[in-house]
DNA sequence: TTGAAAGCGCTAACAG
DNA sequence: CTGTTAGCGCTTTCAA
């Protein structure tokens, strides 16, 4: 509703009088150093921050810059220097809110490095995912960060080893790829054994199907920690999802709970999963933690405010996204540096749900 | 582990018997020409499919690019193209659940047409966001979809009009920039409506800051469902928030009950928000929807999981963002085409809370 | 149907 | 301190 004047235009036409900088046709180095008459190295070198260049000189080209509305292209940069400049990260579902928080933290570590942080959600697809990673081959981006299952099982098999990448959360420490995240078996021991000690025998357990690496470290942990109690797991307090929704832990639950003995406590893979199922139990009737006591895992922002707030595994989600950032940069850094894998703490955390 | 010899090469290293085609040098479209005894042109001529190529020569390329390992360098053709087939989305918040699905369906129609989608999260801040539209000008992305409040109001001061972006969701539709979204005035308008039908009159509004267009918004069809229904508006039943967490909207709801003569009904902007009521309300132990009605806005997935079920506005919000993505690549085809504004329909979800 | 050659816009030797 | 110049790897006329 303002100056609205400047385009009836359509291209092609001389377009006169624009307001300042912008230029009608795009202007590239060659223009500005004659603009400011010097060369395109120097103009070149002011760009870049190179102090080889006289004071007086720099200001000539800034001035011209600035009044050309001169942008670089980063384009035919990237073509000279060989390096797009930004990180593929690859999350299986990024509607879950787990991955919310620690692709934050990659890409707050990633800019802090001027890297570019492009986000791609594989659905888990094993095919999306090498599309992805034929993007590295292409060389559209420098280096990848996996959250997905797939590619950390497939590292050994294939040439993706070759590839600069790093593995979060999910990972396989047998695989020569750097990874980052916590100790699955020890966090959901530790889960059992709270629920143990609330005088809890009969304990679920709602995994992830054995797609994620992560499921079977947390089955295992859970299962030894039974067995460490003397206590013998039944089959069927173990229920196998191939979905991480809401929905899914809701009606999980109630299949857990219509067993002849069914179990009093449900310890469930993830958070989403949980608050599902305090949903599914409240509404046959069963109320937590009084019939059931309820413990998630990740600890993501939600699980405080649902009714009740969720007992839960807390991982440190911003932390495990800086460190997968760190580990990659430093791999780009130096292809031949010996990049390690490192678990970083979980922690339990008990609020009114178990 | 098939056949391996071809290169023990590498410049410096050993390295030797290496799995089959990952050349240990970086091949170019130059090798693969030599390689099957061609030019140039006619490998960037099989590569990109063009059909004046005999189909013998063809295949002599195809298996050379085979058994090579080769391939394209995207940084070369896009300097050559002009074009880095990128597409920007910015978000103020990506943890928020609500962007998710709107995320994803931009990103289906962007890979469907051979785009990537980069995703940032911009934190509403407009320095962060001015950052990602210099990259539009810097060519390292083609175009933009801006889900964040500050663009849609600079768009008119600034040269902010002759990028190739789109607003989704925030927008203003007396600016140029092609935008779709809802009418957040009507849909407003339904909510209070549906409070007054159930029989309150003591209708609370928590809205967000005024930062964004959508609050301003729906703030004026919440006013004007009330005046319209012969109601006078406390100007103590609203508040503003600067935040549309969980915990924000907790608080905010203590608030609200302090008051000596508190709502009995609260619209909130957001879901998250209204989660965030919901549980407020049951710590200060009232009850919904009995105590005290509440209905939120977006129907995002969770909504319907809580206790009680979310009553709610629905945005089509996968369609917001595929819609967001065919504007913008029809923008990106034609420079020159009369890209329109357009309004998606919003539903009214009606469930226990209210 | 194919090849030769001219750049895309930039950076980085190498000279001066 | 500054300029000249040679490409980066690809696509695309233009000729053959």
């Amino acid at each position: 509703m303002a100056r609205s004047s400047q385009h009836d235009s359509t291209t092609l036409q001389p377009e006169r009088a624009r307001p300042s900088p912008r230029p009608s046709k795009e202007m590239s180095i060659d223009d500005v150093a004659e603009q400011a008459g010097v060369s395109v190295a120097t103009v070149s070198r002011v760009l870049n921050g190179h102090s080889n260049v006289r004071a007086e000189t720099r200001e000539k080209v800034l001035a011209a810059v600035e009044q050309s509305g001169y942008r670089v292209n980063e384009l035919a940069r990237n073509l000279r220097t060989a390096e797009s400049r930004l990180l593929l990260t690859m999350v299986p579902n990024f509607g879950n809110p787990f991955y919310a928080e620690i692709v934050r933290g990659i890409d707050s570590v990633a800019r802090q490095h001027g890297y570019f942080m492009l986000l791609c959600d594989t659905g888990a697809d094993p095919g999306r995912e090498r599309s992805y990673f034929e993007m590295l081959r292409r060389r559209r981006a420098d280096g990848a960060i996996c959250l997905d299952p797939a590619a950390a099982q497939q590292a050994l098999s294939d040439e993706l080893n070759t590839l600069p990448w790093v593995a979060c959360c999910e990972f396989d420490a047998d695989v020569g790829v750097p990874y980052v995240g916590i100790d699955n078996y020890r966090a959901a021991g530790d889960a059992v054994m709270h629920l143990l000690s609330r005088g809890h025998k009969r304990i679920a357990l709602i995994n992830s199907g054995d797609g994620y690496l992560f499921a079977q470290q947390r089955e295992r942990g859970y299962l030894d920690a039974l067995h460490n109690a003397g206590i013998d797991p039944d089959p069927r307090w173990q229920v196998h999802l191939d979905s991480l929704d809401y929905e899914a832990g809701a009606s999980a639950a109630a299949i857990l709970m219509a067993q002849s003995e069914p179990p009093t406590a449900i310890f469930t893979v993830s958070d989403t999963l949980a608050i599902g199922v305090v949903k599914g139990l409240r509404s046959i009737g069963r109320r937590v933690p009084d019939d059931v006591a309820v413990v998630g895992f990740d600890d993501i922002s939600l699980a405080a405010q649902i009714d009740p707030p969720l007992t839960t595994i807390a991982q440190p989600m911003r932390e495990l996204g800086e460190t997968a950032a760190r580990l990659l940069l430093k791999r780009l850094a130096n292809r031949t540096a010996n990049v390690p894998g490192v678990l970083l703490p979980h922690r339990l955390m008990v609020r009114a749900s178990a």
